[in-house]
RNA sequence: GCCAAUGUAGCUCAGUGGCAGAGCAACGGUUUCGUAAACCGUAGGUCGUCGGUUCGACCCCGACCAUUGGCUCCA
């Protein structure tokens, strides 16, 4: 076992755990000595309390399945209901060794085997830091704490799920399984909190995705992680992309498009390749050139031209920057485009649209002088602000992720100088604007800063939507300059920002946080009308009631089957329609159409003109 | 990639070592109806893929593929 130095907490650190991380991590020992009188060579590692809960890692020949758990939740319960005092002892470093030895860590008795991962730790306490058991029952485990005072604090428990883990989250280390569970209070607060489990399993964009028909996922045929817009779902990319294109060109960006594809040469510039990025990009495809050719080649690699799927759009837009000479007064040159980028994620990494391989980034760079980048980056700042804004987006932070200088010219650029300017530009723009924000040491892209924003959903689900990221150094290695007042070439700053993230995790993202209820402007169907029986007066008048809705773009269907109303009407629900007409006889004659609105119920009966205005006009002004 | 669980009709899910099941959706018909599902019928599956065990495999075993839950929030 590797004897490294991580990064600790301190005891003090430890001893600031709330009182819910202290019935959880109690919980932790609990279920330990539960396994210990179940499977008593269990080996432990780490059992911390967690944001939901608590784990445990154990290493074990038994796997430990969900139907052993009905058994530990009993052996635990019986801790519990012992009361068992939580009791500390300090005890010197060569009596935690020995015991260690004796296998009697994490253990009810002395084993012939030694609390391995247990000595591991003991013997990477730093010297001079106390060291402590504790002891519930015959259970002894090296613990720096703290407590509850007895085993019968603990409210209400539950054993949730099972995963692997590597000891010290490093593959070379054996694999222990990790045991989920979580604990509260009392039994209130322990249903409430799956009862929010079952509302976020609701919302779970696959499953809504899939009831709404908005996108598939085809592993057979197109491959994992490659999402197909279905046309409901095609109908929130557009209307996405609509909101970016009208708000940037406010915004004095101008638009460009680029191919799928470069030249190797393009990422050995950037230096996301040969090594940086290399895990993460799609295989090359090789080009076999100069097919013709009959001297002899004695260079077989010259022949061969790498092509790349690009996986980031920001070469290709260096590129459109190098393409004419840039003056001053060109500057700030911010182009946009939503490139479409393929990114090799690890198979276990995929989720839904969360994470997935093709990805269409709401993406634009922005070149600009070091006297023009303040403004231009509370610009984007403030586009942020203003898109949260339209999506009813309340809690956010800003992540600003900064540089270390000891690994200058390892994990980042060797700029030194470059690095504290513009992190500090950075910085006075965030205080300034008064924008929420936290500091992260050592989380830079290796170009520069950056600003990952993280929202929260509707039921409080945190989502990491964008980056932000200013760049000093690869305009420099693709030569970027331009031509300054005083006849010098000098090198832009380039600000890489992606307000809506990508459709992908955008829409993810959307669909938890609305539930699939989205806003008219956003919903797929937008209306549908309905008509009382199938006669065909009726049927012509709903039809050319959804014709003048199409003709004003917006997304309306019609429903003129013989079904009877409250099915439509149930039907309609079920999808989700925002806006539902119905048409019948008294409608008919009034010029009427009766509006029920999805989740809100019958409106009422209203003059078809006002009513089409009205849902014209909320679909313009984005209404929430 | 690694560990575990899961994979049965378009969708949601039952099921058994001995002929493959339901509801919804689809299709055909009947019904003409005012705000969350009218009725009858028809069709639909190499039980993820490949291999093994067996007289016989959807079921047991193995490999593979895919999905899902996890993979330092550290005694």
């Amino acid at each position: 076992m590797e004897n490294q130095n991580p990064e600790r907490k301190t005891l003090d650190e430890r001893q600031k755990m709330t009182d819910l991380e202290r019935i959880r991590h109690s919980c932790a020992h609990v279920m330990a000595t539960a396994i210990s009188k179940l499977w008593p060579d269990a080996q432990f590692a780490a059992g911390p309390p967690v944001e939901n809960g608590f784990y445990y890692d154990v290493e074990l020949e038994h796997r430990i399945s969900p139907e052993d758990f009905a058994k530990i939740e009993a052996e635990m319960k019986a801790v519990i209901k012992a009361n068992q005092t939580f009791e500390k002892v300090v005890v010197t470093r060569d009596q935690a060794l020995q015991d260690a030895q004796k296998g009697r860590l994490a253990a009810l008795a002395e084993r012939s085997a030694p609390s391995k991962f247990k000595l591991d730790i003991v013997q990477n306490i730093p010297e001079g830091e106390p060291i402590s058991y504790y002891k519930n029952g015959d259970f002894i485990d090296l613990c720096a704490g703290p407590h509850v005072m007895r085993t019968g604090n603990i409210g209400a428990f539950r054993l949730t799920h099972v995963a692997s883990a590597y000891y010290k989250g490093d593959e070379k280390n054996p694999q222990l399984q990790r045991i989920y569970g979580t604990a509260f209070k009392n039994k209130t607060e322990l249903e409430a909190y799956f009862t929010m489990v079952e509302e976020a399993k609701k919302r779970d964009h696959r499953k809504i995705g899939q009831e709404m028909g908005l996108f598939a996922i085809d592993t057979e045929f197109v491959g994992p992680g490659l999402p197909l817009w279905l046309p409901k779902g095609a109908a929130i990319v557009e209307e996405l992309e609509r909101l970016a294109k009208e708000t940037e060109f406010a915004a004095g960006y101008v638009r460009v498009k680029t191919p799928h594809i470069a030249k190797e040469k393009m990422y050995l510039t950037s230096g996301h390749l040969p090594k940086l990025y290399a895990d993460a990009m799609f295989p090359p495809m090789e080009l076999q050139e100069d097919k013709t050719e009959v001297a002899p080649v004695t260079d077989h690699e010259s022949r061969i031209t790498r092509y790349y799927l690009k996986a980031m759009n920001c070469p290709h837009h260096h590129r459109i920057f190098a393409a004419e000479p840039r003056s001053y007064r060109d500057l700030p040159l911010r182009l946009a485009e939503y490139g479409t980028n393929y990114r090799y994620e690890q198979s276990g990494e995929l989720f839904g649209l969360m994470r997935v391989r093709s990805l269409n980034m709401n993406d634009a760079h922005i070149y600009c002088s070091p006297e023009q980048f303040a403004q231009e980056f509370n610009a984007v700042n403030e586009l942020y602000l203003k898109y949260f804004k339209i999506f009813g987006l309340e809690k956010y932070v800003m992540r600003f992720s900064t540089h270390d200088p000891k690994r200058l010219g390892e994990k980042y650029v060797h700029e030194p100088e470059l690095w504290i300017q513009t992190e500090n530009m950075v910085r006075d723009v965030l205080k300034n604007s008064g924008i929420n924000y936290v500091e992260v040491p050592n989380e830079a892209a290796f170009y520069g800063p950056k600003i990952d924003v993280q929202v929260w959903s509707a039921i409080g689900r945190e989502f990491t939507i964008a980056t932000n990221q200013v760049d000093f150094a690869v305009p420099k290695r693709f030569g970027l300059v331009y031509r300054d007042r005083d006849n010098t070439d000098k090198t832009p700053l380039c600000i890489h920002r992606a307000p809506l993230g990508t459709h992908e995790r955008f829409i993810g993202f959307l669909i938890e946080h609305y539930a699939g209820n989205f806003p008219l402007w956003l919903a797929p169907e937008q209306v549908r009308v309905l008509t009382i029986g199938d006669e065909q007066p009726l049927v012509d008048y709903a039809k050319s009631v959804v014709q003048e809705l199409r003709a004003n773009m917006v997304r309306a269907e019609g429903d003129y089957s013989t079904d009877k109303i409250n099915g439509k009407i149930q039907q309609a629900e079920q999808a989700k329609v925002h806006t539902m007409l119905v048409i019948g006889s008294r409608d008919l004659e009034a010029g009427n159409v009766s509006v029920r609105l999805h989740g809100k119920g019958n409106q009422g009966a209203k003059p078809k003109g006002d009513v089409i205005a009205n849902i014209v006009q909320s679909i313009k002004e984005r209404r929430s």
